[in-house]
RNA sequence: UCCGCAGUAGCUCAGCUGGUUAGAGCAUCUGACUGUUAAUCAGAGGGUCCGGGGUUCAAGUCCCUGCUGCGGAGCCA
């Protein structure tokens, strides 16, 4: 059989072959019918191109076959290429022949109004309608653009293992598994420890995958499975780990901005926000933040032990909470860092800050547009004594650490690195009101199917 | 896990202080139309009112319970 491989035409481009005749191969999007005239849009993946067939034009059969088309029929349309001011993309197909592959019977997801759950049920099938189609290729084209900018930039890809014997932080909650005579394995819900392996090894590196988190979250950025990446750099301290996220996240923007106009007003997104994503972004310590928060009256809402709930200024020593992020975030068009939180709130491998032991070298960059979290990390301990400590000060277990304090053992150097979350970006950059749409097939507490 | 809300046609929803045969729009099917793009017009079919129990002469409607889902909080990327 002929490969169709060289003569396939995407409707993306078929600007570039007006008065060309081509064959396009795809799937019937809607379908209207007035008169002698049938309304074909066609969807190959790329774009959405309206087909026009006028029947007296074509042969009885060749008409049968347009009119019988139901909505994610698949077919192959032959036509001439016409610029057409009032359609979208300006062009349309004159249709000379229709050939049909299956005839779709009660396509489920209509171009009418559908609630989430619904939607969420037929995953598989919401995946090609236009918003979603949109959203998936700017995800990829923000993987694209992390993994372009870490290659160009001296980065090593390293792959951390999926299976992992012990926890990262600690603190949330794993997903178990048997793994054979071994015991129990759990999903990583971090690359970090191994990549800081990997930065002694290779100076600076990064890993990508998937993560796992077992939190019970029941919020509109969060997932169980999640994307991240997560550059270690040898010899970086927490401002030049500052100055790498600022760049990675401006890269990643301005890449969008240039590459999915078409996805981004298919969006109705706002693009003048997005280009104004340009450094230096804005900074401010944790301490400063709590002094921002109580100089204009944001209180936080504490519970009392006889259940009722008091408004109280800001306590130093309490983590951010998302309505403390929103508000810091409101007077802001561009992401802001947020460095210096006290040690009390964060990980054990956190470098403390030597001009001040109450407060660590983390930072978390926020953005605008009430997307919130989207990077979080950190200098990493360095002291082998003083990770220890904290190790013991947590209650980990020592044994499974041994290969981590080993890096602090065998030319232990300044390090930082952070974790981009691929979703949350996402969701910032399309505007999607929920993260369950940024990633193809979700995983969420009440929710691993399809 | 906690706090709130919801479940009626394939889909999105209305259904009043309980009252006789269950409502609309869209979708589907039939017909009309040479510019529709949320097409329009005429007609047709389509219901376990989430499950179970209770109150009542009478329950889609009120009460209890279970299930499912949604929104928010905490945790975090």
């Amino acid at each position: 059989m002929e490969s169709r491989y060289k003569s396939f035409v995407a409707i993306e481009n078929l600007a570039d072959h007006i008065g060309q005749t081509v064959t396009l191969s795809g799937w019937v999007y809607d379908k209207t019918e007035k008169g002698k005239l049938v309304f074909i849009k066609l969807r190959d993946g790329s774009g959405i191109v309206q087909c026009v067939l006028f029947k007296p034009n074509v042969s009885e059969e060749i008409a049968g076959n347009a009119q019988q088309l139901t909505q994610e029929s698949s077919v192959s349309i032959t036509g001439t290429v016409r610029a057409e001011q009032r359609a979208p993309s300006g062009v349309e197909l004159d249709v000379t022949d229709v050939r049909i592959w299956q005839l779709s019977k009660d396509y489920p997801i209509t171009p009418k109004e559908h609630g989430v759950e619904f939607l969420m049920e037929h995953r598989h099938l919401w995946l090609r309608s236009a918003r979603q189609h949109a959203i998936m290729r700017v995800r990829a084209r923000v993987i694209k653009a992390i993994r372009d900018f870490f290659d160009g930039n001296g980065f090593r890809l390293m792959d951390s293992p999926i299976f992992t014997p012990n926890a990262c932080e600690g603190t949330s909650t794993l997903f178990e598994t048997e793994y054979f005579d071994l015991g129990k394995a759990y999903l990583t819900q971090s690359g970090q420890l191994y990549a800081e392996a990997s930065a002694m090894a290779l100076g600076k590196v990064y890993t990508f995958g998937p993560t796992f988190r077992a939190e019970k979250s029941k919020t509109r950025r969060h997932l169980t499975e999640f994307w991240m990446v997560e550059p270690e750099m040898a010899y970086f301290d927490l401002n030049d780990d500052m100055d790498l996220a600022e760049d990675l996240v401006e890269y990643i923007v301005q890449s969008c901005v240039k590459d999915c106009q078409r996805e981004l007003a298919t969006l109705g997104r706002d693009v003048s926000k997005l280009e104004a994503v340009r450094r230096p972004f804005y900074r401010m310590s944790y301490s400063e933040a709590v002094d921002w928060l109580n100089k204009n009256n944001v209180k936080l809402n504490r519970k009392q032990p006889d259940g009722s709930e008091i408004q109280i200024d800001f306590p130093w020593g309490e983590d951010f909470g998302a309505p403390q992020e929103e508000a810091i975030m409101q007077q802001f068009d561009r992401p802001c860092i947020i460095h210096r939180y006290p040690s009390e709130v964060k990980a054990f491998y956190m470098k403390r800050d030597p001009d001040n032991e109450k407060v660590v070298l983390a930072m978390d960059m926020l953005a605008p547009e009430g997307a919130g979290e989207i990077i979080g990390g950190s200098q990493r301990e360095d002291n082998h004594d003083l990770l220890l400590e904290r190790l013991r000060h947590e209650n980990l277990p020592e044994d499974a650490f041994q290969w981590y304090l080993d890096l602090r053992k065998f030319g232990s150097v300044p390090h930082a690195g952070f974790g981009l979350g691929v979703e949350r970006t996402v969701k910032w950059i399309t505007g999607a009101e929920h993260i369950r749409e940024v990633i193809p097939f979700p995983r969420m507490i009440y929710r691993i199917v399809p």
